[in-house]
DNA sequence: TCTGGGGTCCTAGGACCC
DNA sequence: TCTGGGGTCCTAGGACCC
């Protein structure tokens, strides 16, 4: 068996752990640049406001509404995640941290020891929120896929107390009836579109349609996999891990600009930024790279064509994940990609072809007799940031004009709430 | 004025190799 | 005249996820 656990509307509840009066009261949570909604409280749910609904046009109902508006606060989110996660890692044997609010765990054997199952979760559920104050729901079952969609009936139904465990055919039948197809885990729009007009309505329609079609329509083994999954069969276990957390096999760091670019030098410090970002994010992980894509974007909402966006990717002569070397080819590629007169609203840095660290093959043509050099500032590096702050130490190519407080390319956060968890000056004061 | 960011997997076609 | 078969690697594009 496997659990899907889920946290409820994880940004707003984040806010409301630290402001507890907002409890009942309507939230939505913005993207980076305060651009637009990207998490909902059930309340903002059901006043209409949907995912990815730009700011600037609904301002005024949200006003109107009265909703609780918050800047996206990653310090605060991404530390509450890990809360969560390391409890239940400490409650099951086989965790997969599947996004910064839900994780997968495999129960497979668990039976024999804290059955049945729903108590067990139930149990987690109880003290995920009493150790976090984060409100969850589980669903149990026998296939990852299956697990989802008692998932989002376990939260669509009130009733179930947040939990639902489909342990029997029966049950599985039941709970495939009530769930439109688009609801599935891996059906998206394009898909939906497809399956409503070959007539299939529900989950259970989809779980009887043949190998062959669903093949043919749903992407190839993709599609296969996910109507065997509906059915009961295995297709995919957890995915491995040492610690929960994914190793990546590409990393990226991008952000649409506070405000249009078009100096070289603002664009090319934006570039800087985000390729120091993503190579931090790179030695975490403990690897280098070979491949480094840079793209550069236009706005894509006025009247010219497209394209929107350029891009080009370096083959780097080894794999390599120091943030100097990394730099001098990132500003390579923005010299290439640069068009005078054009004014940029987004940049992108991406590493692919990863590969762990230290173990990377010397290339032929250019020995690098410093590499332990450069291992070891960088960890100097990372360790001077983790310790005392993001950006204490940084490269002067990131950094525009002199003495000023942004950057050009960032962007607002008008309503971001503290770091209650992350930093010494937020803690949440209680008079 | 203002429209997010970070991922995954699969397929198909072309170049190239033996 | 005849015009293989099997493999890899790379890229572009398309779908999906949160």
């Amino acid at each position: 068996m496997f659990a899907l656990v889920d946290c409820n509307n994880f940004y707003a509840s984040c806010e409301r752990v630290f402001q507890p009066r907002l409890e009942g009261q309507p939230i939505v949570v913005l993207s980076n640049n305060d651009g637009c909604i990207i998490a909902r409280s059930n309340e903002a749910k059901v006043l209409g406001f949907r995912m990815g609904d730009p700011y600037f046009q609904v301002k005024h109902d949200l006003l109107a509404s009265n909703v609780c508006v918050f800047s996206s606060n990653y310090a605060l989110y991404g530390d509450m995640s890990r809360r969560v996660m390391w409890y239940l890692a400490q409650q099951a044997p086989e965790v997969e941290i599947y996004s910064i609010d839900e994780a997968f765990l495999d129960l497979h054997g668990m039976e024999k020891y804290v059955a049945p199952l729903d108590t067990f979760a139930r149990t987690l559920r109880t003290n995920i929120k009493k150790r976090t104050g984060i409100p969850t729901c589980i669903g149990i079952a026998p296939t990852k896929t299956l697990a989802k969609l008692a998932n989002r009936l376990a939260k669509k139904m009130p009733d179930l107390g947040g939990v639902l465990y489909l342990d029997t055919d029966e049950k599985c039948q039941w709970a495939l009836a009530q769930v439109g197809v688009g609801d599935v885990w891996g059906i998206g729009r394009q898909y939906a579109a497809k399956l409503a007009a070959a007539g299939l309505v529900t989950a259970a329609d989809l779980a009887g349609c043949s190998d062959a079609w669903a093949r043919k329509q749903l992407g190839g083994v993709v599609g296969a996999r996910l109507v065997q999954e509906l059915r009961g069969r295995v297709c995919q276990g957890l995915a491995p891990s040492e610690d929960g957390t994914l190793a990546r096999q590409s990393i990226s760091c991008s952000r649409t600009f506070g405000q249009p670019l078009s100096a070289f030098n603002d664009v090319l410090a934006a570039v800087g930024a985000f390729t120091s970002r993503a190579a931090e994010k790179l030695r975490r992980q403990g690897d280098a790279t070979h491949l480094m894509t840079v793209y550069l974007s236009k706005n894509r909402y006025g009247l010219e064509p497209p394209p929107y966006s350029c891009s080009t990717v370096l083959t780097l002569p080894v794999a390599m994940s120091d943030t100097t070397q990394l730099l001098r080819y990132a500003r390579m590629a923005v010299k290439k990609l640069w068009q005078a007169n054009s004014v940029y609203t987004k940049a992108g840095v991406i590493f692919d072809g990863l590969e762990p660290l230290g173990q990377t093959q010397l290339s032929l043509f250019e020995p690098a007799p410093d590499t332990g050099k450069r291992e070891r500032l960088m960890a100097e590096l990372d360790a001077l940031n983790r310790r005392f702050g993001k950006n204490t130490v940084r490269m002067a190519t990131t950094l525009v004009g002199r003495g000023k407080a942004r950057a050009p390319w960032e962007g607002k956060a008008q309503w971001c709430s503290p770091a209650y968890t992350t930093r010494l000056e937020d803690l949440l004061q209680v008079s």
